[in-house]
DNA sequence: TGTGTCGTTAACAAAATTGTTAAACAAAAT
DNA sequence: ATTTTGTTTAACAATTTTGTTAACGACACA
C-alpha cells in the first residue's frame, strides 16, 4: 500500500469522524464527508467499500481508543479517588474533542439493535467492573457513603458525558461561547468530582487537551 | 374539522412521537410512521404538508408540554428542596415515556444551527432563571454547600437525563431488561437527590408515571 | 520504452425517499 | 337523490443518496 493511499484513507476516517462524533452531523452523506476531505466520493468507496463498513470501522477506532485510555486509568493500584478523577479526565477531554460521540453510538444502537452488544457489553462491562470492586471494597471501609454499584457508575457517567452530548443546550442556557464553554468543561473536572465524592480531589489530576 | 381527521392527524401525531421520542429512530421515513400508524404515507402530507413541518409540529408540542410541568413545579413558593424534587420527579417520568427527546433535539440543532434557540433560549432560560435565584438565595442562607449556578444546573439535568438519552449503553453494562431499567429509574429519583444535595429529600415527593 | 499496478475521476445505474395528483370513497348538507 | 365537502388511496414524478464501472494518469520496474 502505497504513501499516498495511508494518506487518503487516513484523512478520510479523520475528516469522518469531525462530522460525525465532532460536528455531530449524524445522517452526514458520503457527498459531504467527501467535501469534507477534499476527495472525489468514489474513493468512499474504493477504500471502505460502503458508507455502512467505514462506519463500523470508524467505531471500532474510537471505542478502542476510549477503552484503552478507561482501561489503562482505572487499572493499576492507585488509591480509589485518584483513579475515578483519571476517569473523569479522560472521558471529559475525549468529549471535549468528540462530544457526539456517545450520542453517535446510542443511535447507531437504535436504529440496529443486534449489533448493542458490539457497542457495549464487553467493553464497557469490564470497565463497570474494574469500579465496582473497588468502590465496595471503599465503602466497607467506611471511605465513602454507602451508595450501590450501579448508582455511582449512572451518576459519573451522567455528570462525565451529559454537558458533552448536550453541549448546543447547556451553552444556550448559559449565554457561553464555544470556547467558554469548553473553558467551563475543564473546570467541570473538579466540580464532578466533589459531587461525587462530597469533598475536594486529593490533588491537582486534572489535564488539559493538546 | 370532522371527528375522523382529528382522529388520524392525532394518530400519526402519536405514532411519530412514538417512532422519534421513543424509540429514538432519529431518522424515521414517511413510510415507516405511516406504518406504525397503519396509514398511507399520504396522509401525512396531506395533514402537514411535509415531513420537516411535521416535525416542527411534534417538536413544539413535546416541548410545550414539557416546559409547562417544569415551569409549574418551580414556580410558586415551596421550599427550594420541594421545587428541585418536583424537577426531578418531572424530568425522569418525561424521559420515561420519551427517552430520547433531548436526544432528538440535540440532533436537530446539529443539522439546523440556525434553528438554535428556538428550542432553547426563551424556553430553557427562563427555567435556569428560576433555579438560579432561590439557588443563590440558599446558598446566602447557609442551607446548601456553595456551588456556582451554572454547576448546579449541568449537575442536575446530567443526573436526570443521561440515564434516559443512554439508555441501551446503561442497560447493557447493568444487564437489565427493559422493565429492571424502568424500577431502577424510578429509584434513582431519590439518588440523584441525594447526590446533588448531599442529604435525603424531605419527604416522600416522587411519583410513579401513569 | 513498454507493462502493470494503484489511486483517482467522471459518468452512469440503482435504490431509497419525498412530494404531487387525480380519482375513489364516505359522510353530511341541500 | 344529488351535490358538496372532506378524507383516503394508488400511481406517478422528482429528488436525493448510494453504489458501480470504465477510463485516465502517475509511478515503479522490467
Amino acid at each position: 500500500m502505497s504513501s499516498a493511499s495511508a494518506q487518503t484513507e487516513e484523512l478520510i476516517k479523520e475528516k469522518a469522524k469531525v462530522l460525525f462524533f465532532q460536528k455531530g452531523y449524524l445522517n452526514a452523506t458520503t457527498q459531504e464527508i467527501a467535501d469534507e476531505a477534499g476527495v472525489n466520493r468514489a474513493l468512499i468507496h474504493y477504500y471502505f467499500r460502503s458508507r455502512e463498513q467505514m462506519l463500523e470501522l470508524l467505531l471500532e477506532e474510537a471505542l478502542h481508543d476510549k477503552k484503552k485510555k478507561v482501561v489503562e486509568c482505572l487499572s493499576g493500584d492507585e488509591p480509589f479517588r485518584e483513579k475515578i478523577a483519571g476517569y473523569i479526565d479522560v472521558v471529559v477531554n475525549f468529549g471535549l474533542t468528540y462530544p457526539y460521540f456517545t450520542n453517535f453510538i446510542i443511535s447507531e444502537i437504535n436504529r440496529h439493535p443486534d449489533k448493542e452488544q458490539l457497542f457495549c457489553s464487553q467493553n464497557k462491562s469490564k470497565t463497570a467492573d474494574l469500579i465496582r470492586e473497588q468502590l465496595e471494597e471503599e465503602i466497607k471501609n467506611g471511605k465513602l457513603a454507602p451508595i450501590s454499584a450501579e448508582d455511582f457508575i449512572v451518576n459519573l457517567m451522567s455528570l462525565c458525558n451529559y454537558p458533552l452530548l448536550a453541549k448546543p443546550i447547556l451553552k444556550t442556557i448559559h449565554g457561553m461561547t464555544d470556547e467558554a464553554y469548553y473553558n467551563f468543561l475543564s473546570e467541570r473536572k473538579r466540580t464532578i468530582f466533589i459531587t461525587v465524592f462530597g469533598e475536594e480531589p486529593p490533588h491537582s489530576v486534572f489535564t488539559s487537551v493538546s
